[in-house]
RNA sequence: GUGGAUGUAGCUCAGUUGGUUAGAGUAUCGGUUUGUGGUACCGAGGGUCGCCGGUUCGAGCCCGGUCUUCCACCCCA
């Protein structure tokens, strides 16, 4: 015998948590719906080459390969031989040994499928996905190998009103959901000023990747990494002001107006932020917050940074991110298509509520059905079949104990499951067709005939 | 990929400086007179102590390796 086992960082997902994460994805679906966006489903892999080089090169790493099949079939294995070889030597993709892919998330896939079915699309185009992806991290508190993503985007405007209604969105389902959150915005063309103002323009991931962990590590140990990574002490004492900044959203954009002043681009970035905050601030239950070491590192970015965060609770991890692409399908022939979306992380969403029991109040405990028949015997048995087809057509769940097991058992079994209703019918309900319903709770009994007993249900569940 | 913790019955955990046939609670199954459950009592089954190796007369306990899960770093939903 072996020991059953599934693999890392993936989970079973029980009956309860099934409940719960449904409620979550209602919630999510009702909004994107509300808001215009339609549903769309992408396969589960992705040729290779759709995938590689969009996340980064830390990305191409976390990338789950999917080995080709039949490699002892092959009728060049000399080449596969020495593929192999290589690929123990430096991380490599090549058709020979694997040509597809799981995919990583649901943006790339998203572009590719805009690009394939551009014909047939009304452009701006508004689609959601829920779907799950695969990375190969090390699982940790709040990542998981396989997760779902909730995507909504919109691709084919330009728009800033596009990231207004994301954020407006993504204020309604978490007010929903009632988990407290700050909306972190930032814009990669301030981060592009800051590059550029400080003469170092091609060291723009790298600087964004050290100033994000400013709040983590301290800004000392963010100077020594940018030392290492080639940036020059003049430009990141340049910085300063970057480090330096405080105060409230408007104090931090005055910081980079003053900053940012000689460079297009980034006054471009403030203009687009001072929008996003001017046309939210009024309605929204959520914090809205600019946050300059707000980074992301997936290569696509190039606008508008967005990412949520729960105010409680010990995940410290984002439970929504997205942002603006302007070119993400140009990779596969379409230019001209700026995109904007964003990604409810539902698991992250799920332990947030979880931890806080916010489920409690959201989520009774649901029976499986409303009705249970006690089974006695063969000719009742067979009665009771009868019934529960009249029950069903009259909407009432019900079910038969299927085997005439002893009736403490068919009680228990009822009472574990919280079936509130239990029909015990021997030989005087066979012969009499008078039935009676008991309610395990109250303990209160209701007899009569079938059309007695549907009238019943219909009326409390009328309640 | 780097560092730290963890692993004993289906589940939650005891297990004394290494010393007989490894325990409890809970869950499961059966019973306490076969037409009305929840509480109570009795009984039963269930563990190659994560896996492999080493030290020892003797290892659940000590040592090494490996895997799992969890936590931090990196990055992310």
């Amino acid at each position: 015998m072996q020991k059953p086992s599934i693999p890392k960082g993936t989970r079973d997902f029980s009956s309860i948590e099934m409940q719960r994460r449904n409620y979550i994805f209602d919630t999510i679906k009702k909004y994107f719906r509300l808001y215009g966006f339609e549903q769309i489903e992408t396969p589960a892999m992705e040729n290779l080459n759709t995938l590689t080089g969009k996340y980064g090169e830390e990305g191409d790493q976390l990338l789950f390969k999917i080995l080709n099949s039949r490699l002892h079939e092959s009728k060049n294995k000399e080449q596969l031989q020495n593929e192999f070889k290589l690929s123990l030597e430096h991380a490599r993709n090549t058709d020979i040994l694997t040509e597809r892919a799981l995919r990583y998330d649901l943006t790339v896939p998203f572009a590719r499928y805009v690009v394939m079915h551009q014909h047939e699309l009304t452009f701006p185009f508004k689609r959601f996905q829920i779907q799950p992806v695969w990375r190969a991290d090390k699982p940790q508190k709040g990542r998981y190998r396989e997760f779902f993503q909730c995507d909504a985007d919109i691709i084919g405007s330009n728009s800033l009103v596009n990231e207004v209604e994301l954020i407006n969105m993504m204020d309604d389902v978490y007010s929903a959901l009632g988990i407290p959150t700050t909306i972190k915005i930032n814009n990669r063309k301030i981060l592009s000023g800051i590059a550029e103002v400080i003469n170092e323009p091609g060291k723009i991931v790298d600087i964004t990747v050290a100033i994000d962990k400013l709040d983590k590590i301290g800004r000392e140990n963010v100077e020594k990494e940018l030392l290492e990574k080639g940036i020059t002490p003049a430009a990141i004492q340049q910085l300063a002001p970057i480090f330096e900044s405080t105060g409230n959203n408007e104090a931090k954009l005055n910081t980079l107006r003053s900053f940012l002043s000689n460079s297009e681009i980034g006054k471009q970035g403030i203009e687009e932020i001072d929008f996003l905050l001017k046309s939210n601030t009024s309605n929204l239950t959520s914090q809205t917050e600019l946050d300059i070491t707000l980074a992301r590192g997936l290569n696509y970015y190039t606008g508008s940074i967005i990412e949520v965060k729960a105010n409680a609770g010990t995940l410290s991890s984002s439970i929504t991110g997205g942002g603006r692409y302007d070119d993400l399908t140009g990779i596969f022939g379409l230019k001209g298509m700026s995109g904007v979306g964003i990604s409810f992380g539902i698991d992250r969403i799920f332990d947030v509520m979880n931890e806080l029991d916010l489920f409690k109040d959201k989520l009774k405990d649901q029976a499986t059905v409303q009705l249970l028949f006690l089974n006695l015997g063969d000719a009742e048995q067979a009665h009771i079949l009868g019934l529960l087809g009249q029950l069903r057509k009259a909407g009432i769940s019900a079910e038969i104990y299927p085997d005439q097991a002893k009736e403490k058992k068919q009680f228990e079994y009822a009472q574990k499951k919280k079936i509130p209703y239990i029909c015990t019918i021997g030989s005087e309900e066979l012969n009499s067709g008078q039935y009676t319903v008991k309610n395990m709770e109250s303990r209160q009994q209701h007899k009569g005939d079938l059309n007695s007993i549907i009238e019943y249900f219909s009326q409390r569940s009328a309640d």
